[in-house]
DNA sequence: ACCTGAACACCGTTCAAGT
DNA sequence: ACCTGAACACCGTTCAAGT
């Protein structure tokens, strides 16, 4: 056994990185679910020690809000920020519902997302920017802010494939927003400074949870009532 | 100090019993988050000690299922289940609507619902009716059950306040429910008996998870096109 | 600098013991 | 019968120690 500590110094084992972590953080939620998440199990996976962990990233949280960010890196990979330079009122429809369904795709692979990010106040830059460019391609289509602010309420579920109906404490309103944030997502800012002027009460974070989920709830039932009398025959 | 024994005896606090466990856990729960609500922590806010919960309750797992039983109890009480006898196709989108407002009452105080349900297989036989009220409902305003089958999804979250949309492990098909149940929901199995005949291989449990994803999407992005062609003067 | 073992304050739950 | 204390196998995390 000759070179003993030139062989620990050679180790074939990759050396763990804050990468390495959350990428085998995301494999163990993927194929186990969240709650198999834990360190230990995790630097188990990684051949390590649990209290290893605490070198590459500062804490369980930390993690969690890596995942997010990783899923919402694989939106643009599916092509839900794919930008639709022409979108008119005639192709809105079209362009977001393909956006939304490639958003889904990315869901259905990490079933962990929705669970996750509904729990998690900080909002992932990439999830904000995803929302932008679905605010900035309705406005493409010819809605207005105050329209595409309700749709996004009532899209909601399908956006993002989890449901923030109930949630009432988005304290996040648009004064409050990094400027640097703002940057980076025009659209959400101009939706945002219009709504804010019409109703000073009233941002994105600081809606009328009522009116919303009644705007969102009679969207349906209207469509329902239209394919009933379809099916009656009296279209 | 005489009779120390009699005074144990005759101690003012009421006896612990699976309902004032139950009632204590929904305190909690309401309060301080689902989180909040552990074995010990309940145990303290009733002045006992943990292990003296599991003389009147077999574990945790039990108080949740609990705790969703008595959330859905009170969806009587808002009027969520009371059946409209003469809902016709004139009305049954004025009445549907009623009912989901009522059953958002209860899901506003009680915010650890949808959590709960989402992550609990066990389904609760009055959450099963309410749906079957919902069901009959729209049957009686002329519905066809495909139609309603595919409206169930659509309006999922809306209904229960959280969404289903991507969870795939819903292994109850309709053969497998109870018969005992089965009378009692007779909407719901009519449903599913039709839909059943029309393609055995999707039961409320067995749906094309996409197929229901687009249709929902779908209605949600009509209605927005029509409210934009009304803005635009289209109309 | 990177990794580790022991330890702490928490979980849900079991089990033998108290009354 | 009902309640309890000690204990077990788990958590996330801290801290002093190893290399």
């Amino acid at each position: 056994m000759p070179a003993r500590k030139s062989a620990t110094r050679t180790a074939t084992r990759a050396p763990l990185t804050r990468d390495r972590v959350l990428r085998a953080a995301c494999e163990l939620a993927d194929e186990d679910g969240l709650d198999a998440l834990t360190m230990r199990r995790l630097a188990d996976a990684l051949g390590v020690e649990a209290m290893s962990l605490y070198h590459h990233v500062p804490n369980k949280d930390a993690i969690l809000d890596g995942l997010v960010e990783l899923a919402f890196a694989e939106f643009a990979a599916e092509g839900a920020l794919t930008a639709t330079p022409a979108t008119t009122p005639e192709t809105w429809e079209r362009d977001l519902r393909a956006r939304i369904l490639a958003a889904r795709r990315v869901l259905l692979r990490h079933r962990w997302v929705p669970q996750l990010v509904e729990t998690r106040a900080a909002l992932a830059p990439a999830m904000v920017q995803y929302v932008d460019g679905v605010v900035g391609l309705m406005h493409a289509g010819g809605l207005s802010y105050d329209l595409i602010h309700h749709a996004m309420h009532a899209l909601g579920s399908r956006v993002y494939g989890f449901t923030q109906e109930l949630a009432p404490d988005d304290s996040s309103s648009g004064a409050e927003l990094d400027p640097r944030l703002m940057a980076l997502v025009p659209n959400l800012a101009a939706m945002l400074a219009e709504v804010v002027h019409d109703d000073p009460g009233s941002t994105l974070g600081w809606c009328d949870d009522q009116t919303e989920f009644e705007f969102g709830l009679d969207l349906l039932l209207e469509g329902l009532e239209r394919r009933r009398a379809v099916e009656a025959g009296e279209g």
